[in-house]
DNA sequence: TTCTCAATTTGAACACGTTCAAAAGGAGAA
DNA sequence: TTCTCCTTTTGAACGTGTTCAAATTGAGAA
């Protein structure tokens, strides 16, 4: 059999062992940082062979995927509670990606581990088929912030506004897990700036003299999304 | 003593060892890909131990980096020429780009192994102390095609646009290397709109109703570009 | 209870990037 | 020529991610 065995009910020993090697590897790398913690350290911590590490994950990198997948499935409550608390489209988009920093904060650097992978046909990469579901997920979000919010949007980029709006959030991520300035102060502003620059153009999207860009936006998204992919 | 030793005069026999390796490399690259190209069998195709591969790039991934930078150097001239034989900056920005796609098309996959690098303090990201050469060469035919031209800038964001228009370059070529629709065509027409989109901002750049935008713009850049970095 | 078989566990072996101590080469000094 | 010393070359050894054939376990069938 291939790894991720039959997925068992919560509870399984299976189960149990599973996390086990996923907590002293998130153990480990805490310590000795992700590229200095090593696979036969973390068995040995988890208390298994180096093999049934492999059994359960299907390579180094994949255990933090593993850590990512389990985040944000348990800040789902958090994320659908400021949705509904926030009212403005501008409250909103705060409200979900803040709930990722704050959740990912202890792990900050960690997340530079699956930012190595650019391919989008590596399945650990943010864009490939195998991570679709954690993405479709966050796009999910992005979508009801928009939807439930009433602003009006230019019709030829509204169809892909949540993904962009994903991209967008995975771009200050990138950047907030390199920041090394002082409690990742530049990401705060960056997160700012450009949070209020994205809902100004929103906002002033209605101007006929910026007709010409949406139509540019358009085919460009159209070209891009569209088709092939 | 370390790598890369006394740079020798071009001719001598250190020099023409060190274009054996890298040759052999690109050839076995080529052949065989990136990744699946070991260490071993490159420097038995340049004739040499394995050890000697070490003794003149500090690891795989430099010799890639090592090509990227030869490359670059041997296409300069190309790029002065579409300099100086274009008028308008749409052409010049395009010319700087296109070079580069041409230079690159044959070996396009193998810079997949410069981009995995994301971290900015990875000697070999595009955004390190290390490349700063390369990447301020760069930067500085974007600061020519902009300073040759009349177009009239926002203050403030004038002095941060050739490092954004860099920016821009590595953003389309991230796609292209991993574009996998015919002839790269997905490519094509993302350059073509984003371009077209770029100057077009710029053109209306000095409407009243964006100035809130500028500000904004303004605000980011210094704080992202400047005291610390 | 005993048997069966899939799930799980094991740890040695493998592949490959990288390091390193030692050997070889070679250019000038004496 | 012989010596000196730096550059270059060598290939074995190392560390680590990963694979795999074999052993163990355990739940249900008989």
């Amino acid at each position: 059999m291939k790894n991720q065995p039959t997925v068992r009910a919560t509870g399984s020993k299976s189960e149990e062992t599973r996390t086990r090697i996923l907590e002293a590897a998130l153990t480990t790398f805490r310590e000795r940082g992700f590229e200095r913690a090593t696979m036969r350290e973390i068995a040995a911590v988890a208390n298994v062979a180096t093999g049934a590490a492999y059994y359960y994950f299907e390579s180094k990198d994949a255990i933090v995927m593993a850590f990512y997948e389990r985040s944000t499935k348990d800040m789902t409550p958090v994320t659908e509670a400021r949705l509904a608390s926030s009212r403005t489209l501008e409250a909103r988009l705060r409200g979900i990606i803040a709930a990722k920093f704050e959740e990912f904060r202890p792990n900050r650097t960690l997340l530079a581990a699956l930012t190595a992978h650019t391919d989008p046909d590596h399945p650990l990469s943010p864009f490939s088929k195998e991570t679709a579901r954690i993405r479709n997920a966050d796009i999910a979000f992005f979508t009801r912030a928009v939807n439930e919010s009433k602003v009006k949007l230019p019709t030829r980029v509204a169809p892909y506004l949540p993904r962009l709006l994903w991209m967008y959030q995975m771009g200050v991520i990138l950047f907030w897990v390199y920041d090394k300035s002082p409690d990742q102060q530049r990401t705060k502003v960056l997160f700012d700036k450009t949070l209020k620059m994205l809902l100004l153009t929103l906002k002033i999207a209605g101007v006929p003299l910026l007709r010409p860009l949406h139509r540019l936006a358009g085919e460009l998204l159209e070209a891009v999304y569209g088709e092939l992919r």
